[in-house]
Order: structure tokens, then C-alpha cells, then sequence
DNA sequence: CGTAAAATTGAGCTGTCTCAATCAATGTGG
DNA sequence: CCACATTGATTGAGACAGCTCAATTTTACG
């Protein structure tokens, strides 16, 4: 059960990936850093790492050393505070740099964590930053992400601020099938979606059984379907008007 | 009452000024851009620009050919969604810079607006940003401003999210306060305060009506006083407490 | 001094939460 | 491969934080 099989993560990140492209997967380095994961999954080559769902792939208060892209599987980029109050800063996907926010830090005050088995790549900080200073291109990419992250981030400030639930719930979802449509992971009118009801929450700053009643109702009207681990987008227009 | 009269700026942020010591503000330019304020107070000398309270600095949906520093009054970036309902994004004292955001995006999602009358100065885009690569102080200056923003933008994601009016609110306070005193503006225990209950609810995603009865609470209690413009903090420690 | 903007107060209303019970799905060990 | 344990989803009843509307007072300012 331990390092029996090895796993070979199939990395449906890389064709949608922020770096591709740019030759940096060849910086990928095993800096060691991180706890084998247990009870499972071995790493393997150079830098790129696995982990298991539901479990931290950087935790906050650490020191930030390395830089990562995601490769395969979904994570989140969560905010801790007192006693179970916890906040979804951001859901990542496939193809999406880990730790944009820690290119120019040296501390961490946010964690990331798996939602599915994860697999992603490794960088050395100040390596991959003397990579991107050495190449116009590769900085203007890597600045372009991260001015899009930050616009994000804004954007949720308004959904939490001003829109409700029904709104931010609608918003989120179409945000999500955007983004991988971009990257051509529509398929049937429907996405991979592996987000738990306690996801949703806690990215819209909601409760659990109340994200599950607009989802129903959502559903009563025909505008999406959940089942399993996939949504399927019935009616976009209408779901649009829902999120105002 | 038009041009009669030359403004001189104060200029109370130079002292805590961003850009402070690195040479920059010599290379201020008068772009022209923007249109000169009406009934009042005229432009004056290279690019340091001046705009009346409650006026829009830049405007939301206008292409950004410029950067600009903060460098007497308050403002605040906003973002505008249909019909009156509009969100704060940040506050800007005295010394900040009003458009990091803007360093590398050509389109601005959002707009800045002048809570008291501000006097800022304007650089021009690319030269800016020419400046800062030929420099790595400056470089490691204004990236380490642009994450302490970033950094306070998922702190506003997690309040707005997860935490009660009273806990936004004695946040918020608390926020200012603390940037107000690093650079030595609290005296007497006491800062200049010139946001409007308005302010307070655009940023906190509360009414005004409501942020006026947890303020009278705080008075009660005996926590802060605001009079006139100014607040005066009575028992930090114990509006600390209130923001959990 | 007069007008406009901001703050205060009160009475009701509603969106969202809490708690709790039940049901479905998923995973685990024998 | 089944039985059980765990995790997640659904539903309902009741509570409350924060909202709306509206009237009144206070403050700011030309």
C-alpha cells in the first residue's frame, strides 16, 4: 500500500500551464523540504512532487523557499483564523502557479492545501526569480499572472461585500467553468468538479447548509446539475443573471 | 475662486513616503492627462497634480498610461458594480502609492477616488517602470509595498468573509490607526480621521446606518471618541479585543 | 445664516445562521 | 465483497445579525 506502485500523475495541467513554454520545468529541483506523504504515492523525479486530498502542501507561518506550479489536480490557498473559522482565498487549478504570492515574500501567512491528489513542481525561489529578471518574456507572463490573481482577489472583496449568497454562489461557479474553459476541459457541457458543498462555504464566506439550499434551488430550476464529481452546465444565460 | 489663488501642498507624506530617498519624485511629469479641477485650486509645478475631496482621481475602465504617489490627503480605491452598490477596496494615506495595481496592467478595473482634497504626484508608466529595473532598491521597494497590499487585500477577503460587523469595524480602526503611527502621525493619542460613516460601510460591506450603531457602541464603552476630524483611541487594548 | 450633508434613533423585516435529525455516498477493514 | 464507519448532503424549525425605511437632530460649509 506504501511505495508499491509508483504514481504517475497524467498532468492535464500542462497544457493550460502559466510556464509552458518558457523552459522552466527544467529548473525543477527536489529541495527536500517537504514531508514524504504518508501512507501512500512515492515522489519521484526531479521536483515534482505529489500529495494526497485534504492534506496542506505549504502551511502558513512557514518560510517561503521555493516557488510551485500545480500540474495536476486541484488545491486551494486557504487563511486561517481562531478555532475553526477558516477563509478560501482562492481555488487553484491545473496549470496555476501555487505560491504567486510568495514570489516576492519571505514569510507565508496563508497555507495551501490539496482538494484532490495534487501533483505540482518544485522551484527554488531565488532561482526562478534570477530566470524571470534574465528574461523580459518570462517576467511579463509571470507579472501577467499575478496582476490576474490579484484582480481576483478584488473581485471577491466586491462578492463578499456587496453580493449575496445566491450571487457570490452563482459567480463562483461561473468563474471556475470559465477559467477551464479556457483551457478546453469543457467537455459535454459539463467539468471535472470536485468541490465539496464546505469548499463552496468557505470561499463565500457562507455555512455549509446554506450553500446547499441555493445549490438545490439552483438545481429545481434547471440551471445546473451536480452528480458525482462533475457539473454540468444546463442553462448558462439564466445562471449569469443569477450572479447580477 | 478659480485659479486666483496657488495651492501649496503641505505635503504630509514625504516622511512616510514610499518612494522616499530614491531619487524618483525628480522624475514627475505633468502628463496632462487629467482634467484641471474645477472651481478651485490650479495645477501647479512638474506633476505634482491636486484634486478637491469627494472627486474621482482616476476613473474606473480608463486605459493607465501613468503612476502616482499619494502625497498629502486620503483617498481610497473603489470599485463600482450596478446601480449605487459600491465597494472600497482600500484606503490610501498619505505617502502610498495610488495605483500599484496599475504597475503592470494597461487597463484599470477600478478607480481611485479623493476622500479629502489630495495633492499626488504623477510619473509616467514605462519610465517608472524603467527606473525600477535599473535599480534593485527600488525594485525591492515597491514590490515589497505592492505585497504588503496584496497582503492586506486577502486580510480584508478573510474579514469581509468570516468575521462580524463589530470585528470589521474595530479592524478597520485599528488598521489605520497602526499605518497612521509608523510614520509618526498619532498625537495625542489621536489621528486625523476624515472618513464618513459612508466610507466606513462602502469598506466594510455594512450599512452606514448600521456602522453608525456599532460606532455609538464603541462610544459607549468607551473604547474610541470621534469628534470633529479626529479619533482618539481611549482603550486600544480593549477594541483589539473586540476585533478578535 | 441657510442649506445640504451626515449622524442618530426606532420599528419592523429578512437573509442567513444554528442546531438537529435524517439520509446518501464514500471509503475501510475483515 | 459485504458490513460498518465516516464524511457529505438534505431538510426543517427557530433565532438573530444586519438591513430598510423614515423621521429627527446635528454638523458642516458656502
Amino acid at each position: 500500500m506504501n511505495n508499491s506502485k509508483t504514481y504517475s500523475p497524467p498532468r492535464s495541467g500542462c497544457d493550460s500551464c502559466i510556464l509552458d513554454g518558457l523552459g522552466l520545468c527544467n529548473l525543477a529541483i527536489d529541495c527536500g523540504r517537504e514531508r514524504p506523504p504518508k501512507g501512500g504515492r512515492a515522489n519521484i523525479t526531479q521536483g515534482e512532487k505529489t500529495q494526497n486530498a485534504k492534506r496542506t502542501i505549504f502551511s502558513q507561518n512557514e518560510p517561503v523557499e521555493t516557488v510551485a506550479i500545480l500540474c495536476d489536480g486541484w488545491a486551494a490557498s486557504t487563511l486561517r483564523i481562531s478555532k475553526g473559522r477558516k477563509q478560501i482565498l482562492s481555488f487553484l487549478l491545473p496549470g496555476e502557479m501555487l505560491t504567486f504570492r510568495a514570489l516576492f515574500e519571505s514569510g507565508r501567512y496563508h497555507s495551501t492545501e490539496a482538494i484532490t491528489p495534487v501533483s505540482y513542481r518544485v522551484f527554488d525561489q531565488s532561482q526562478f526569480r534570477n530566470a524571470m529578471f534574465a528574461s523580459q518574456n518570462i517576467f511579463d507572463r509571470i507579472m501577467a499572472g499575478y496582476s490576474e490573481e490579484r484582480c481576483r482577489a478584488d473581485q471577491m472583496i466586491v462578492d463578499l461585500g456587496q453580493r449575496s449568497a445566491t450571487e457570490r454562489i452563482a459567480r463562483l461557479l461561473l468563474d471556475i467553468w470559465t477559467r477551464l474553459e479556457k483551457s478546453g476541459k469543457v467537455k459535454d457541457n459539463s467539468i471535472a468538479f470536485p468541490l465539496r458543498q464546505t469548499h463552496i462555504a468557505d470561499a463565500t464566506g457562507l455555512t455549509n447548509v446554506y450553500v446547499g439550499k441555493v445549490l438545490t434551488a439552483f438545481r429545481n430550476e434547471r440551471l445546473i446539475s451536480i452528480t458525482g464529481r462533475t457539473l454540468t452546465m444546463l442553462d448558462i444565460d439564466k445562471l449569469r443573471r443569477q450572479a447580477a
